[in-house]
DNA sequence: TCAATCAATAGCCAACGAGGTATTGATTGT
DNA sequence: ACAATCAATACCTCGTTGGCTATTGATTGA
């Protein structure tokens, strides 16, 4: 139900986007023209992923110039890794549950 | 580019999906009615997601009668995994570089 | 056997989103 | 000052998809 959560699993859904995230935290800092250079999109939409990539909190900009370069906020994955832990722990504690109650019936 | 994570983001993209399986991690086996019955949407959505979850590999189901039985399959989740440890291993790694960087600087 | 219940499928529609091109704004270099 | 380059914005189009209702198939109970 948390927002944020949801915010990070609809930009990452698609594969360009998650891409270009990819790249950089692969490759660290880029431009917007390097990163177009391989993203096999067009530049308008590079910015517009890029755009949507930072309104998510997964990247920042630094302006220098006329150019803008990108960087991944690793952080940002935060309350992904939270998520999963919490369906682990979920699937765990029913497992544990489970456990005790065949632990019983052996007795 | 790997086509197992595009599959899971693209799947837990959707909140309505989402919420299915959390519930299911939360509560454990569930049938169609009683997912239903709190999901916010009619039974023929809930059976469509559900198919795109068991396709995903995110649940699977059992027959019992007229009824269908469906679990969550959290192994399924481990590619997500993989992908965010990934991710951050690239960032620990250019972290890394910009200490050794920094400490040669130093000298 | 017939009605009722449960889940899946079919068919439809509306909204969203990813892609494109054209353009604007801003900065650099001549 | 002017041309060229870089990134962002505006605008449009088309495909995908999530939602609905109606229906079908299958199973249970009377």
């Amino acid at each position: 139900m948390s927002d944020t959560q949801d915010v990070l699993f609809r930009t990452l859904a698609d594969p360009t986007r998650r891409a270009l995230f990819e790249r950089l935290c692969r490759e660290g800092e880029k431009t917007v023209g390097a990163l177009t250079a391989r993203a096999g999109v067009s530049q308008p939409v590079v910015s517009k992923h890029l755009g949507i990539l930072k309104q998510a909190g997964l990247v920042r900009d630094r302006h220098e110039g006329r150019q803008t370069h990108y960087s991944a906020q690793l952080g940002a994955l935060a309350p992904l890794v939270d998520w999963t832990r919490e369906m682990a722990g979920f699937w765990q504690n029913r497992f544990d549950q489970l456990e005790d109650l065949l632990k019983r019936m052996d007795q």
